[in-house]
DNA sequence: CAATTTGACTATCCCTGACTATTATAGTAT
DNA sequence: ATACTATAATAGTCAGGGATAGTCAAATTG
């Protein structure tokens, strides 16, 4: 029997690839529409539409609330970078995460104003509040977050 | 449901652009145009024209009283940054963050894939590793220096 | 055991209305 | 005319209800 969770997941990503990439969807209608209760959609969307499987979720609470789903980039510029991604390991120095960075603009995966962003939140000067010890892993999370935040549409 | 609130804020924010940033409305009659009641143009005005957001709110009651709405003048943007670094604290929470990278979109300092990387940068997943106690002074001196990065070019 | 399902509790946001505060103006007494 | 008072015409505050979505851990399933 197939499982309530698989059949809302494809569910949504039908509704995605018909909407172009990108839709948006009330929590409560969905749960009502699949005879669950509404966390479950939760639980759908944080096991299935997660940034490392190539979505973009946002949501609002309260009236007129809303989750959306956007679906990332999966051209060749969002390949390179997530082969890059993969590269990079748990820890990186200041020096090396901006010979990364500088590379990106060398292969105009950015350009230079979106290098002097990344490189301010990654230096060392931001970070100076984080143990050295725990630093360079703290770096290595942030620029992974903004490389995989680059491959959204 | 559509919110209302939303509704009107575009409308005043569409507004002032026309009226080159500074506006005079009142009260009673803008809650009639959208068939609200009158506290329901307090509650946009407190959530949306913050002075974080840059605009400053007068008012005036009694016969012939008055609301007006000026925004800060976006000329230079490094003006505006810079006010902007001023009046953040020493701490932010992510939501806060959130709120004026996107108030920064709204006065075209930044475009929206700037955005994307400066919430990626400051998002509690990047700085998952950080202690929960310090994670807010992190997020805040990583947030004012990309800000300052910007201010440079 | 791992994944799924459920539901109780929490958090956030919007909208409303009753009550309060302030100001201008008209009316009145001197 | 001047001073005072009453009334009308504004705007402000605040607490509460309704409408969403989020979290977390227990129960269930395969």
């Amino acid at each position: 029997m197939a499982r309530l969770s698989d059949i809302i997941e494809g569910f949504l990503k039908a509704m995605i690839n018909d909407m172009d990439g990108y839709i948006e969807i009330q929590r409560n209608e969905l749960a009502n529409r699949f005879k669950c209760v509404p966390s479950q959609i939760n639980y759908v969307i944080s096991t299935r539409f997660t940034n490392e499987k190539g979505y973009y979720v946002e949501s609002r609470r309260g009236g007129g609330g809303y989750i959306t789903i956007r679906r990332l980039n999966t051209d060749s510029a969002g390949d390179y970078i997530m082969h890059i991604i993969t590269s990079i390991g748990d820890k990186i120095t200041q020096h090396s995460c901006e010979v990364f960075i500088n590379n990106f603009v060398d292969y105009d995966v950015i350009d230079s104003r979106e290098a002097m962003l990344m490189k301010a939140a990654t230096s060392d000067k931001a970070l100076v509040e984080v143990s050295p010890e725990k630093r360079d892993d703290v770096r290595a999370m942030i620029l992974k977050n903004m490389l995989t935040s680059l491959t959204v549409i």
